[in-house]
DNA sequence: TAAAAACATTGATTAAAATCAAAAAAAATT
DNA sequence: AATTTTTTTTGATTTTAATCAATGTTTTTA
């Protein structure tokens, strides 16, 4: 028998939190655990969704591939996400897929089991309402693929979108990034070649405002990254 | 007092259609009708939300401005269209400025009311989700914005996407629109200048492939478009 | 209706990124 | 450890789009 969600490390922090006592043995009788391989694939583009995932550990990559085979990467999943959330609840094909970028542990939830807990307890419809609202998908796509920018200033806003899950701090100002990703991931989330990727890297690295080794990236000042990128640090969490 | 909702020309298509009868009275009761005059705001970018908006007639412009003054049109509002959901949801400020791009008349219904709505009606939330859903907002922008595509290909995604919304059909694969946008907001819709806008127009045109006669555009052959986009008519509803 | 303002196009130039080809470095496999 | 494979970087070139300046065009206002 699989773990109860309440002893799980995420519980208290996802959508299933609202949940009462009754609800979440509810939760828990429907849920499953898998474990993935990195590069296997959790679900693919076109296919329809039957369930939530949870993410207990590990990382998993959304990524869209267009008509003309570009893939751009769409969304990184942490420890804790739920994801499937809005091809779930619209019951349209996902428009993108999943692989793991590491080895995972997904809990899934199958379509029967979460219905039915909707159906009985609307404050958890009411919860992913907010998730869905809450996403910074939208805006983090203007930061990080606007053709308006520059790739390196879009470089940039992507460390500061993965500062809070993919980074910690060495000094007051400092940190290092042990980033779950290739550089032709980056690429992808920045919706541009690998090659120019790599320049803007170099032009980062010349500024003196990061430096890339492998999947570390360190950062010896993180005041000078909001400060090319005029962003105002309240919207990502920052004082 | 104002017409009950029931009579507006979009009941039946928005979210408060699954209202019984009373539920509706309590919309009505608690909901404003407010006129618009072209380029007056509804709300802006930074502003915390306050009810959620309902498009009777007229169009919507919803626009970004970034940390450069870069400014990106994100969404189009149609008659029927409910708006403000997602800020709403999360109780988080607007992330875009709702500019009127024609007269409008909005039904605007007051966060107290809403509130008071969905703690009533389980089966509206469960609408809002599936709304949330079924945005097309973050596939529109990858069409619509990857630096990954040229211009004149991302205007062709442009027309067939406002296909539903603002062409009419003058012949089995002919079409007409009436786009109630400017160059300025077209090229904001793709995230690219003015002046390359107007070259990716001349582009389509070399191409045959659509005529651009200030606000009107005619299209000979819808498919020739599906045909340089490579997209899959179907996932624009399309047969 | 004329003048002003706002909007849109065109031309010339510069800057940025894609592409193609090759080399170097890192990771996986034998 | 050596080899193979994969990933990443570098270089040269072409393509695309931004920028700047000027000129038309339409729309608004007086």
């Amino acid at each position: 028998m699989v773990k109860p969600c309440v002893n799980c490390w995420a519980h208290g922090r996802t959508e299933w939190c609202v949940l009462d006592r009754a609800g979440l043995a509810l939760h828990d009788r429907g849920r499953q655990i898998h474990d993935y391989k990195p590069k296997d694939i959790l679900f693919e583009q076109g296919q329809d969704p039957d369930g939530l995932y949870c993410m207990e550990s590990g990382n998993v990559l959304l990524s869209n591939l267009d008509a003309f085979k570009n893939e751009t990467a769409v969304r990184m999943i942490f420890q804790g996400e739920v994801f499937g959330i809005r091809s779930f609840f619209s019951e349209q094909p996902h428009n993108s897929t999943a692989k793991a970028l590491s080895a995972c542990r997904v809990c899934f939830i199958p379509k029967a089991a979460l219905n039915d807990l909707l159906e009985n307890r609307p404050e958890l419809a009411r919860e992913f309402l907010k998730s869905l609202g809450r996403d910074r998908g939208p805006w983090e796509a203007l930061l990080l693929r606007s053709p308006l920018q520059p790739v390196h200033i879009r470089l940039i806003h992507l460390l500061l979108i993965l500062r809070e899950s993919c980074a910690r701090k060495v000094s007051p100002h400092g940190l290092v990034f042990d980033l779950p990703l290739q550089r032709k991931q980056i690429a992808a989330m920045l919706a541009t070649r690998k090659e120019t990727l790599s320049r803007a890297i170099k032009e980062v690295e010349k500024q003196g405002l990061a430096n890339f080794e492998g999947r570390r990236v360190t950062v010896p000042d993180l005041r000078k990254l909001l400060e090319v990128t005029q962003i105002d640090g309240g919207q990502l969490g920052l004082t």
